[in-house]
DNA sequence: ATACCTTACGTGGACCGTAAGTATC
DNA sequence: GATACTTACGGTCCACGTAAGGTAT
């Protein structure tokens, strides 16, 4: 179980084709083929049907495991090499685009005036980008955001030795289009909306799949899909009627051509929440501690 | 960062020592110097501090991923092999002390009552070993024991996919020898007791860490040292008053030579956890659904 | 017929053991 | 000076690329 075996694996799952994986790896075909053979002699199962390239049940649960080892295999050698090349004037920021709201902008703005000179850089990313992002330090700190009970924690996936912190807990709103009937209203009921037709942008709204878990229900199906994280494309997908969004209320308040209305039913937030290495560089430190101080913190 | 090399970080820095690693891995002296050479190579820093051999900062930062690493590494081998060896009729379980009591023993019962010709085997060990055998494969499941506030989960490390259930909570007791002025009390407030003399018994007994955790105090410091997963051992020490511990009530009430007092404040419980992998033997699964079932599950 | 994966084979490098070297207690 | 880690060196095995061989669409 050679880790470069199972990047080659998680690649040829990727992209469904050996010579698809081999390419992007920088390998030949027959590599790739001989890692899988090998990988599979090694567990004595088989772990990919060929024509089509798919999972076997065997492939499924390395599947599980592979991609949070080699995360982690990156996150070990990111910890380290954070020990000598910490860059005290350089701040990387990654962020999932609604948790780009004022609280952080608000407290990226306080550092700035206390530490001039200070380079910063912020990435928008889809959640789990941001995750890998801060884990193999790509990036020094980062915001996910997402819906939950008040004061309930975001689900987050194993990361390893790092540190979450409540940086916010705001309104969470449904964009509607300005014509739409709902669009009036002061708030709205989640649970209403259920049948609705939804946007799929799970990288930019809150995910669809998230809706179903807090509300519990099997509602909330996609109508339309959106990929990237480009908030006003959602806005004009909203507007023109292509389906329904949910987003933090000061976020959605400012896209144009949409109505925000906030939830009311079931009590749910729009929560952001801080990530870092365990061992942050000193601006993620004071970033950290101007919103910890702010909001609470939680190990 | 081959797995092999790191295996032998971690042998080196368990052991101390360079060539005691490569006797319990069967490697020659060299070929240990060689892989630590190499991962320092590799990562670019100098990890195990020689003579004596202790870990460097980074090596520090290493140790904090690669046991976890190497865990899940297993887990995944042994989740593929669950997949055709599954046996029907044998059952391996896996406890730390505490855990093992009524409860347990109970569902065990009313399990093989159902079940007759069913092969059980019990391992009786500390909380780590119990994760460890679960997740490598080496028991179908395990209990974990521990203190909470009700209802709060146990602190659990990562553990791959696995899922978690609350099997039990129990009175939380702390063992007076018989003799001890408090040995009479009906309730001990935990908080009165934390500048006591304490038995540190980390397998058998709740740790005093998780003491000091959940009663957010810095005492419970320890006065003797106890090693392994020997209950009466650990009686017979409490009775001789070398210290206290803290058991649940159902176990410690059945130890002899030591009298057994409810702990009223803070208000806690000893938990029972049932750990199992996500695709367990079909023994294990009807034994969780037993316990589940009385219990209440969780995710 | 043609992608696409597998197998055969040769070369270069990686890994381990033996043995000599070096540093620390 | 003894113990314990490091370095040098050689043999073996493994992993990759090239190229030929299957196989299913």
């Amino acid at each position: 179980m050679d880790p470069h075996l199972l990047r080659t694996f998680v690649a040829v799952l990727d992209h469904r084709s050996f010579s698809g994986a081999a390419a992007s790896l920088g390998y030949t075909q027959s590599a790739v083929s001989q890692h899988i053979a090998a990988l599979e002699a090694d567990l004595g199962s088989r772990l990919v049907e060929r024509r089509p390239v798919a999972p076997t049940p065997a492939g499924a649960r390395l599947l599980e495991h592979a991609p949070a080892l080699l995360l982690r295999l990156d996150a070990a050698r990111a910890d380290i090499a954070r020990l000598h090349q910490a860059r005290p004037t350089h701040l990387t920021l990654a962020a999932s685009p609604a948790a780009l709201g004022p609280t952080v902008a608000r407290a990226l703005a306080e550092l700035r005036a206390t530490a001039h000179a200070l380079d910063v850089e912020v990435r928008v990313l889809g959640r789990e980008a941001v995750l890998s992002d801060v884990v193999g330090g790509r990036a020094d700190l980062g915001f996910v955001d997402g819906a939950a009970a008040p004061s309930d924690p975001l689900p987050m996936p194993d990361l390893g030795p790092t540190t979450t912190l409540a940086a916010a807990e705001e309104t969470l709103a449904v964009l509607f289009p300005l014509g739409h009937p709902l669009a009036g209203r002061r708030t709205v009921r989640l649970t209403d909306l259920a049948q609705a037709q939804w946007i799929d942008a799970p990288d930019t709204a809150v995910p669809l799949d998230r809706l179903r878990t807090v509300c519990r229900t099997d509602g909330f199906r996609p109508w339309i899909r959106h990929r990237g994280t480009d908030l006003h494309g959602l806005a004009a997908l909203a507007a023109a009627g292509h389906g329904l969004a949910a987003l933090p209320l000061p976020v959605a308040a400012a896209l144009p051509g949409i109505a925000a209305v906030p939830v009311s039913e079931p009590r749910l937030v729009h929560r952001i929440e801080l990530v870092h290495p365990v061992n942050p560089t000193a601006p993620a430190r004071q970033l950290a501690d101007l919103i910890g101080g702010r909001a609470g913190s939680r190990a």
